[in-house]
DNA sequence: TTATCACGTGAGCGGATATTCACGACAGCT
DNA sequence: AGCTGTCGTGAATATCCGCTCACGTGATAA
């Protein structure tokens, strides 16, 4: 190998595609546009990737082993439930605002000009997530420090749900648009409230005076 | 005027190209497919609409107020919070099914290809729920059957949150796919055993051991 | 120094599709 | 019946953009 395309170089052009991608969908986004900002010409593209289409899921794949590895390093530690629930929180907020387009192209693939890929990302991300929160959900209950009377799959769903509006309301215009709406103007800037406020939200549905009581027994 | 499409056949162009922009997102759909579908040509689409994006935005305007119309119905009534909590998800979850691609179509404009309307629908549709639930939750927290210790807003914001978040899973191909993931294959046919999950799920998170103790004294 | 060839380049090809416009059809009026 | 103006039609046009390929460059080997 002569010149090659340097690693870092390779790296700039899934940055840069990750921008253009979630700037403009998958579907606008343009292959010229993000070979001209990576400083590299569309020819070398169409050598490390067969079409737009590899070059998007390349980006994809990037992004989304990030956000991967943002939560898994929350799941190392061996925290109680709520403890770990503020650190996950806390962990997509940080991430949100610096990696906001990680983020974007993440909520890109629930969108429609992904459909073909919906299932297959669907098993890829969400299978890991529901089996680690369902995990703790259960292992929660059988300690009793959770309540006994939910399907632990579906609370694990309530709770990933609002893991996810979270991120998306801090990087995606619409999203961002509507947490203002509902909470004020300052909410994308006090993450310590924002924080405090979904974790007493979670407190109470993780706890109900029926769990104690079914504890006590 | 002499032959001007009928309002039925109006109609038909909105609901086929609902149809077109929400299976392939706006920047996808075709306008010759809208028209070969809704059986006129290509030109008269273009005496109604000035572009596709004009075409795009109306059959956005048509499916945002039949969903307004499903949530203003559950607010005519007087029921008290919880009641009005239950029908609010059954009407979410009837409606998912049965106009799926209007709910999509909502989902659609908070992805990259929309950015560019993101913040006049966010005013346009949120600032009218959020209001609503902001008002319903200040209410019920001044007759004591609600926690006192929570920001109105940021509950409502949260409530909201699980509510999209219900109407995707039922129809956008990621969230479905996702749905099942976590709650199983049945999920998705299980209407009533989700409703009361969520509704379990709200239930704790309304009403704590704190807010009953504060209402109390 | 020169030949070779691995790589990178970017102008331009080709296909897709948004948009236009010259035309036809037909209702009402005379 | 013939005229007129309103509408609807869809082939044709214009544009955009994904992708290719003939070429340039410079490192290596002889």
């Amino acid at each position: 190998m002569l010149k090659k395309l340097s690693a870092e170089k390779q790296l700039e052009i899934l940055e840069i595609g990750i921008a253009e991608f979630a700037e403009h969908g998958p579907a606008k986004a343009n292959i010229n546009v993000i070979a001209r900002n990576s400083g590299v010409s569309v020819g070398v593209l169409y050598k490390y990737y067969e079409n737009k289409d590899a070059l998007f899921l390349a980006c994809l794949r990037h992004a989304l082993t990030a956000l991967e590895r943002v939560i898994s390093e929350v799941f190392q530690s061996s925290d109680k439930m709520l403890a770990r629930t503020e650190k996950l929180i806390r962990a997509l907020q940080r991430s949100a605002k610096e990696q906001p387009c990680y983020h974007i192209l993440y909520h890109e693939i629930t969108a429609g000009s992904c459909r073909q890929y919906a299932s297959v990302f669907a098993r890829e991300i969400e299978e890991i997530s529901a089996a680690a929160y369902g995990a703790l959900i259960t292992q929660a209950q059988a300690e009793g420090t959770l309540r006994q009377d939910m399907d632990p799959r579906m609370f694990a769903f309530f709770f990933d749900n609002l893991l996810m509006m979270l991120q998306f309301s801090y990087c995606c215009d619409y999203y961002r648009e509507r947490f203002e709406i509902y909470c004020g103007r300052d909410a994308l800037s006090d993450d310590d409230k924002v924080a405090s406020e979904l974790l007493k939200f979670f407190e109470s549905a993780f706890t109900t005076e029926r769990s104690q009581i079914q504890h006590q027994n």
